[in-house]
DNA sequence: GACTCAATGAGAACGATTGTCAAAACGGCT
DNA sequence: AGCCGTTTTGACAATCGTTCTCATTGAGTC
């Protein structure tokens, strides 16, 4: 049986309140200040759980880190991330769907899956580097 | 100066010859399987040199692995990965291009690049695995 | 052939992630 | 509240891909 503990909790909850992507030494390190230590493995294994029954995103950044977010959409759908702060967009891209399916069908491929992601700077930290 | 040296050689002839995408860590094996033997973090700098001058594609699996491949086409595209043997069939994706362009403005994002990669089972491979 | 500087390679170092396993915590039960 | 069987946890070791270091080697030049 699942059983709620303190730190998975404390993980759940750090998300709940971040509309940036995070990754999992990020989160670690976040609850480690905030004074809610949690061991590293765990956070490993609380975000992966989650990610798995759908309850948070996760992608893996250009740096191949994996980054998690919770997301108001449940359905499937890619984001628009900010590269500097991490701040995510959510898209509805039924336009690109239709195009991955049609095209893997086109070459005979089967069980496809696709990875759409566009990182960019957001608006304020475009902002911030003109000004600099 | 850029040096023609053995090593060099044999890593972008190996590619040359590959259809599909490999990643550094099998390149090396490869090269030592075949008497060519070159050191693994020469096949890294070598992989990552014609990576940065366009001579080759790179793109990260979904276990992280990053993947290298001579493609035909030098202009900006996609691919349609096989997840088990790795084959790879370029994609133009103007349409997709467009979307991604005009999503991005739409939400004041500046400096956005994207990545778009179909992984699935080729039509050999799919084969295969009804068979099995 | 001699010389200079880029290139190589063995191995250490790294950073993210996963595995291990004894100790601690949860939840149901009395 | 106290017990108990199970699930979780966490400190630490282990993996794995990748990068760094630095003494040695070799390409291109004169």
């Amino acid at each position: 049986m699942q059983r709620t503990t303190r730190q998975r909790t404390a993980v759940a909850e750090l998300l709940e309140h971040s509309a940036e992507f995070r990754s999992a030494q990020e989160v670690h390190r976040m609850l480690a200040d905030r004074g809610e230590s949690v061991g590293l493995a765990t956070v490993y294994r609380t975000l992966q759980a989650l990610a798995e029954v759908g309850e948070v995103d996760a992608l893996r950044g250009p740096d191949g880190e994996v980054r998690y977010r919770r997301c108001d959409e449940q359905a499937h759908h890619h984001h628009l991330v900010c590269r500097r702060c991490g701040t995510a967009v959510e898209l509805d891209a039924a336009a690109v769907e239709a195009w991955s399916g049609t095209i893997a069908a086109a070459h005979g491929f089967t069980a496809v899956e696709h990875t759409i992601e566009l990182f960019g700077l957001c608006a304020t930290c475009s902002a911030a580097d003109a000004r600099a």
